[in-house]
DNA sequence: AGTAATTAGTAACTATACTTACTATATGCC
DNA sequence: GGCATATAGTAAGTATAGTTACTAATTACT
């Protein structure tokens, strides 16, 4: 078992941990949101009207999931879509009323659980692991261009 | 953008990166596997004989998904099952001689690009963040008991 | 203006990742 | 022995997560 101390193993981990937490808290609201869910929302709350391209390049994801994503939240009737008059290829994406009110709703609640996400560790801890996460994630995305996250 | 500093947005795209750097350095080895399947050789080369909810259990992977996990290794021939004689619900998986060599063959390579996962960080800072991953990590399975990973 | 190269979105395909429900087998308890 | 309970694996369904290939529309270049 080498891969135990593998850091891709143990970042799985956390992942896995993570997107737990996440759901357990969305259940707690009666709420069937999902992590990417949430990221789609929240970047589309910040830029209304962003098509569904700008959304993926935001919270670093392919167009093709993407799609799916904002199928489901339109399904939800939390975002609308509209083809945009400037780039008729282009779909502009905004928060529906309802959207809006849910996404006020859980930032806070999303906010709080990151604290769950890596327990046991120490506020001072967890600022540090937070720090080299980013530290990492930026230097990736320079390393390969693109993917300015 | 609150989505960007919160761990669990930087946890996925950790995960995204490590995912893209292992297959990318399988493929350079004209090789088709992915993070899980090594996960899986890996437990199943360390208790060959070991059994499908076993090795979901090793690397905290819930049955339904291990037996498509190793389904996907039976059809490249690395690893083999057979009903357990203790237990006829049971299925023993062991690695082939073929699926042996691959997995010696790939160890060394696997453990290496292990620091392309987290690139950037000076070994110190590597250190530090893999060790408070494994604190989260069993503190978060000492929480919800179970999985002892 | 006209063609080449890009880009936005979708479709199809593969591989996780998890849930619930089901079958078959084992085990515990009386 | 016989029944309740638990466990191993599978099946079906949903949601990421990515690839390649395709269509439609836009932009760049000549």
């Amino acid at each position: 078992m080498k891969a135990h101390a593998m850091a891709g193993h143990m970042i799985r981990r956390l992942n896995q941990i993570s997107t737990h937490v996440f759901s357990t808290h969305m259940q707690t609201l009666g709420l069937d949101l999902t992590p990417v869910q949430f990221a789609a929302m929240d970047a589309i709350s910040t830029y209304p009207g962003i098509d569904q391209a700008g959304v993926a390049a935001k919270i670093a994801y392919d167009r093709a999931t993407i799609g799916g994503v904002i199928d489901r939240l339109e399904q939800k009737g939390y975002v609308e879509r509209a083809v945009s008059k400037r780039d008729r290829r282009a779909r502009e994406v905004r928060l529906t009323e309802k959207g809006q009110c849910i996404y006020d709703d859980i930032l806070p609640v999303v906010t709080e659980l990151q604290t769950d996400i890596l327990p046991g560790l120490q506020p001072d801890e967890r600022e540090t692991f937070l720090k080299l996460a980013r530290k990492a994630i930026d230097m990736s995305a320079a390393r390969d261009d693109s993917n300015f996250n």
